[in-house]
DNA sequence: TGTAAGCCTTCCCCCAAGGGGAAGGTAAAG
DNA sequence: CTTTACCTTCCCCTTGGGGGAAGGCTTACA
């Protein structure tokens, strides 16, 4: 099939699908006479696990690791897991930063009037040293 | 002072104040002889500023916005208090993804045994349909 | 017959927020 | 006189594509 029903199948689009592609990551063939991708029902099945993975936030490197243990029939689960548990510490940290950066963000807006008067400690504290 | 003294006070890169300065956001004087960038003891206090309120996840371009507010002594404090809210906002949102994201891959991967078998629930869930 | 629509291709620039490094000017110290 | 440590501009690199130009194709319609 052409690269827009690829696309649609996949829920991505056209140009993600392109991208892909040119990066090595699912490789169609090509029309010889048109010069036009050519997608399989194993390369939309490809598209699929990379959207898929993209969402669970795993980067484009990550998924063309994941896909490269998708393929293999022999692969351990052990490597897999090790990915999505390194993942899972990434998001980890990020969640404690977040939180933090809220505390102290909410702590200054709380504090802060918000009204017409120029007076403002969230900019108090953005300027002040440390 | 020069740029590398104005950084190290600021807490930033030379290459941070350097790209703040070609963005128009902290512009310090010139040296007409030397061509050097001259910095003042305002403009470093301008580059704290930024470089807070970049640790607190605004923007380069929401810092420019509060850089404004916070040099013109009359704002209301309401407008700095708006740009906080918002800020929390996306961040609650960020804190919502993060952990929906995390719970659903804590779920693959408590099922996956991660052993030396091919069998993986991990890459199931990737390549099934949903 | 023309032409318009709807595909597809490659090519190039754009985003955030700088990092890395080359090539070259300048100033102070040994 | 040379080394060292500054500084300058300039250009390419990153992530993950988006936007759009220029051009080629087949099909549908007047």
């Amino acid at each position: 099939m052409q690269i827009g029903e690829a696309a649609r199948r996949a829920g991505l689009t056209v140009k993600t699908v392109r991208y892909y592609a040119n990066i090595g990551m699912v490789t169609p063939r090509q029309d010889p006479d048109t010069g036009y991708r050519d997608y399989g029902e194993d390369d939309v099945a490809k598209l699929q696990f990379v959207g898929k993975a993209r969402r669970f936030d795993f980067s484009v490197e990550e998924c063309r690791e994941l896909l490269g243990l998708y393929e293999d029939r022999n692969r351990p689960s052990r490597e897999v897991k090790a990915l999505t548990l390194k993942k899972i510490a990434e998001i980890d940290t990020r969640l404690e930063e977040l939180h933090s950066l809220k505390d102290e963000l909410s702590g200054l807006a709380s504090s802060c009037d918000g009204d017409h008067r120029p007076d403002c400690p969230i900019l108090n504290a953005l300027s002040g040293g440390g």
